[in-house]
DNA sequence: TATAATT
């Protein structure tokens, strides 16, 4: 049926609406196709935007890559099309190197100039924004780990470029593994969260990880309602913590969220809520994820990276994340919102009241982002913290009374000591 | 200075 050697292509760069089938006549010019599978999210089913192919002989794979790899973009993606051997084909990823600190007016070419003494380049990508101007770094991908490295150890640190800050970084690329940490680091501080933490979701994980998929398709099918961009970008990471959770480097089991072992903060913020109007109870143990610094329970890791990790965990701060994942509404469509929780001291935590039904945790975030470092949100309210008063009084300032749609916001000190607070 | 995506 297929050649014993035949070759698995990835495909990318694909529009999310083509399926299998109307993919298939753009493969078949090259040959008779084995098999052929769209990528989709394993939980919302959402297309991935990549493709898995086989063809029967080997020889239409190797056709299909020289004459379709980069050289023509499908309607609507703003990148060539990539054919390529998938990764569980050949050798994985360490003879790909990252540069850094290279010039932002240096191209392609420039690169490849600068690297190609050094072995044969398969890959060699300058990283853009949107509008196509360099980031000021690259990855170089070359035919075998030993070419690499000799470029590492040629031009790692030896010069500097026109423009740059420092000298010239050449380093094997990021792991699946590396980028992931990094995401998540990045998410830490979009978010405002710029102390070392820690984010650890409980034992539900797999649990959690499909209802935040689902909030975070629910949100990118909604897009047309976004207030503004920043909204689209809170639901794409969203989808990146959800797949930073189940790739597994976080297998803590949670802490319960009652009893002696709970850390005060952990309650804090949360168990003082006011009541919701939906009569759902603002949490339930089996669906709580809990976040916390804290070293004593830690998970154990064995991964080098986890425990680089890990180690930022051994910070001085008053405790803080919490991630809740809490029932809200009985509808299967949207059963979940995403509680995030800041633990501050007194007089640096507001609720806010009167949100606007359609509000979700994407607009009530960046409508505070620029003031807190942190926000709640159920259905009508919020919960923002802030790491000192005076923030606190000048949100209170800046957005009690601010006029949205027909109603206008209530901003308000949380309520001081609450006797229902655990300490 | 970290990509768009890898069952």
């Amino acid at each position: 049926m297929k050649d014993h050697d035949a070759i698995k292509l990835f495909i990318g760069q694909i529009p999310r609406n083509l399926e299998e089938k109307d993919l298939k006549p753009l493969f078949e010019e090259f040959g008779k196709i084995y098999e052929l599978t769209v990528l989709k999210d394993r939980f919302t089913g959402m297309h991935k935007g990549c493709a898995f192919l086989t063809y029967c002989a080997r020889e239409s794979a190797l056709k299909a890559q020289s004459a379709l790899h980069e050289q023509k973009t499908l309607p609507g993606m703003n990148r060539p099309i990539q054919v390529k051997p998938a990764d569980s084909e050949g050798r994985g990823e360490d003879r790909k190197l990252f540069v850094g600190m290279l010039g932002k007016q240096q191209s392609e070419d420039d690169v490849r100039r600068l690297f190609e003494t050094f072995g044969q380049i398969e890959e060699c990508t300058v990283l853009r924004g949107p509008d196509g101007a360099s980031k000021g770094c690259a990855f170089v991908k070359f035919s075998s780990h030993g070419e690499a490295q000799a470029a590492i150890n040629s031009l790692h640190g030896g010069q500097t470029m026109p423009g740059a800050s420092s000298s010239l970084v050449v380093k094997f690329a990021d792991t699946d593994k590396e980028r992931t940490l990094r995401r998540m680091h990045q998410m830490a501080g979009q978010l405002g969260i710029f102390s070392p933490m820690t984010i650890q979701f409980g034992a539900y994980g797999a649990y959690s990880h499909a209802m935040m998929q689902q909030q975070a398709a629910l949100m990118a099918a909604t897009q047309g309602s976004y207030l503004n961009p920043m909204a689209a970008i809170a639901a794409a990471q969203m989808q990146q913590m959800a797949a930073f959770n189940v790739n597994g480097l976080v297998a803590t089991p949670m802490t319960p969220s009652s009893g002696t072992s709970t850390p005060p903060g952990i309650m804090n913020g949360f168990s003082a809520l006011p009541p919701q109007s939906n009569g759902q109870p603002t949490s339930e143990p089996i669906y709580t994820n809990g976040i916390h610094p804290y070293p004593a329970q830690s998970p154990t890791v064995t991964d080098p990276l986890q425990q680089a990790y890990a180690g930022v965990q051994h910070y001085a701060g008053e405790p803080s994340l919490l991630y809740l994942l809490s029932p809200l509404s009985p509808s299967p469509s949207v059963p979940f919102t995403l509680h995030l929780c800041l633990s501050r001291p007194e007089g640096c935590n507001l609720f806010i009241y009167h949100l606007p039904q359609e509000f979700g945790d994407a607009e009530l975030m960046q409508m505070f982002l620029p003031l807190a470092t942190a926000s709640v949100l159920t259905n009508c309210y919020g919960f923002v913290s802030f790491d000192n008063p005076s923030s606190a009084q000048a949100a209170i300032q800046a957005m009690n009374g601010f006029q949205i749609g027909m109603k206008r916001l209530k901003v308000q000190l949380k309520r001081p000591k609450d006797a229902n607070r655990p300490y």
